[in-house]
DNA sequence: GCGACAG
DNA sequence: ATCTTGTCGC
């Protein structure tokens, strides 16, 4: 058993990482956020990332996970892993990694390949409480995580110019006021995450440090993972397979 | 009290 | 997230 699977194990095995209350679920996240770490990130020292992602069915009967470990030089898959099961927490904005993490976990501790760094579809610290799913995987784990996600949870930033690699920081709060560069100047603007435009004219992702990366480093990693699409390549093989996963388990359950 | 709300 | 036809654009 692999040092990771054998921690993953242990994460999965402690009754204290999954309460089934969201709020006892919040309380375990103040607890957890204390421990996110940021670190640089060498970008050109990044070999494999494995990309994560998880399906589910409108009616909460089957939820799948998936692992993909792609080589950053080449984009080509090293590795994929994916596995179902059942929800055992529901959907809460701001509780992602109670219902997402134990099926994302099982995937990890299938994987025989160690990659450098995770990527996972949805923010780290860029989170009412800084801890969202990226840094609550990367505590877990104490593993290097970033977290790329689709859309804000929470927040305030401008718009990045429409060209591939523009980009604007996020910054905590929720007034209607932008961050822009007196905000920024301002003493104790807090920068969570930043808007990365990886494609011209295209919605951006929000790119923010789950834990042990920078945020710098997490940039350059996502913009490198996205030469074609709007959605890091890691990612979206996990979403592609993952999703054909679920309906392939869906179809042999009748 | 009201609005917002990753996937 | 998922359910889905057609449609606009390079």
């Amino acid at each position: 058993m692999s040092e990771i699977a054998e921690r993953v194990a242990r994460v999965l095995d402690d009754p204290e990482n999954w309460p089934d209350d969201p709020k006892e679920a919040v309380a375990r996240q103040r607890v957890l956020a204390d421990r996110v770490r940021v670190e640089p990130l060498d970008v050109d020292a990044v070999r494999l990332v494995a990309g994560l992602d998880v399906s589910y069915a409108t009616d909460n009967s089957a939820l799948s996970a998936a692992a993909v470990i792609l080589d950053v030089q080449t984009l080509e898959v090293v590795e994929s892993v994916a596995i179902s099961s059942e929800p055992t927490f529901p959907y809460i904005s701001g509780l992602f990694g109670f219902r997402e993490l134990p099926p994302v976990l099982e995937a990890l501790g299938a994987l025989r390949t160690t990659p450098d760094v995770y990527l996972c579809d949805g923010f780290g610290m860029a989170h009412p409480r800084r801890f969202g799913v990226a840094s609550h995987l990367g505590v877990l784990l104490d593993l290097p995580v970033v977290g790329s996600a689709k859309s804000v949870l929470y927040g305030k930033h401008s718009v990045p110019g429409n060209e591939r690699g523009s980009w604007t920081p996020m910054v905590a709060g929720r007034s209607e006021v932008v961050p822009d560069s007196p905000a920024l100047a301002r003493e104790g603007a807090e920068v969570i995450g930043r808007v990365l435009r990886t494609r011209a004219g295209v919605k951006p992702v929000y790119v923010s440090v789950g834990h042990r990366v920078d945020l710098e480093g997490s940039a350059e990693l996502v913009l490198r993972l996205s030469p074609k699409y709007r959605v890091p390549e890691p990612v979206r093989h996990a979403d592609r397979l993952c999703g054909e996963h679920r309906k392939a388990v869906l179809a042999a359950k009748g």
